[in-house]
Parts: C-alpha cells; structure tokens; sequence
DNA sequence: CGCTCGATATTCT
DNA sequence: GAATATCGAGCGA
C-alpha cells in the first residue's frame, strides 16, 4: 500500500469518494526559514459535487476556466476563490470520464505542525483552527496557486495520505447552498470533535 | 448564546 | 446587477 489512495480512488461516484476520504490526511509541505515543514490534519467533513445532475455543483453549467480542474484527471486538487475572501479546497472526483465533479474538504482536526497552521491563522482554540472550508485553506495556506495539484503523489506539496476510516458517519443536506438541497451530500465523522463540540447539526 | 452584516473576486444572468 | 460550496465582528438578549 502506498502512502496515498491513487486516482482510482477518486474514480467512484463523489458521494462515495467523499465518505470514503473521512478519516484520511490532508498533507501540506510548505517552507519555514529554509527548511520543509508538513502540516497535516484528519479530513472529519466532506461535501459531494457532480455534474450535470447536481445544480448546485459548479460543473453545473458546464467547464469554465475555473473549474476546469473538476473535469479532467481524478484525484487533483480543485482550489477556488469564493465570497471575495475566502478560498476553498476540493479533490477532483468522478465515475466516468464523460462525468465531472468533486469533493470539498469541509473541515479538518490538526495533527502535524499545529504551531505552523497558527502562525497562518492565528486562533486561540485549536478545535477551531481548521474547522472550516475557508478556515482550513488558511491554516494550511492553500491557494489558488495549488490549483490542479496532483492529490494521489506524496511529493506533491498538498496531498492525500492514507488514514483510519471512522466508526460511524453522519450524513446531512449540503452547506451554505440553494439549489439541490434535497441531496445527502455532506459526511461528517462523527466521533470528531467538531460534531460533539456542536452538538445538533445545523442545517440551512 | 443567536442574529445581522460587511468584505469583495469570480461567475452567471 | 445578483448570487455565491465563508468567516468573524458587532450587537442585543
């Protein structure tokens, strides 16, 4: 087994990719006065985008410059800039080449280089450092120019590792949407932290 | 606590 | 021009 699921992982329905990837690491390398320093945290909250069949997925409407990433090789990072501040991060995920989609990382618990996340967020409580999407892409600093990285190469500056899948998943309608709210599509672990810290989801 | 609102890039209508 | 896969500050209870 190597260090990373490999893009066949991301060939699968996003939904299935998205609860799969619970309990897996999100890894990011970065440098710090000269030196490389990993920062990683448990992914305990995902989102599932499709294509065509999902009007509220991004690849909705068809392939943009934006998220173009959404339609080619599975297993790539789909980085975005959204509400004029704030970034998010997605893996490129989809059954068929003819499909698109991918799944949004929602929330991550810090494990690796929790004093590094802090310096780019600074936040008292680290329960809160990486509890959201545009949270996490801070904490880890993932930007745009991550853009189209390859998730499944653990040389890769921002990838996927391997992790314990969680005994018990909860799902819930998708956040902060409008369209297709009726779909499931949104799975939390729910032995995290971030559930129990919040007792009843809060579904909008 | 919970609610409202400002920030403000990119895409869509 | 409007909406958006968000967050945190400010306010009132």
């Amino acid at each position: 087994m190597t260090a990373c699921p490999a893009a066949s992982f991301y060939s699968r329905a996003t939904p299935t990719a998205a609860r799969e990837l619970l309990g897996k690491k999100l890894v990011r390398v970065v440098k710090r006065g000269g030196r490389l320093a990993r920062l990683a945290g448990k992914i305990v909250e995902t989102e599932a985008y499709g294509s065509k069949d999902d009007r509220a997925s991004h690849a909705w409407a068809g392939q943009t410059r934006r998220n173009s990433v959404m339609f080619g090789d599975p297993g790539r990072a789909y980085v975005y800039f959204t509400y004029g501040n704030h970034f998010c991060v997605n893996v490129s995920a989809r059954p068929r080449m003819e499909a698109a989609g991918a799944v949004l990382i929602r929330a991550v618990e810090p494990i690796e280089g929790v004093e590094i996340m802090k310096q780019f967020r600074p936040v008292a409580d680290y329960l809160s450092l990486a509890s959201g999407p545009g949270k996490l892409t801070r904490a880890l600093n993932i930007t745009s120019l991550l853009d189209g990285t390859n998730m499944t190469d653990p040389e890769s500056v921002l990838h996927i590792e391997h992790g314990e899948s969680p005994s018990q998943i909860i799902s819930t309608p998708r956040i902060g949407i409008s369209r297709a709210t009726g779909k499931r599509w949104r799975f939390l672990d729910s032995a995290s932290s971030h559930v129990s810290r919040y007792g009843q989801i809060k579904v909008r």
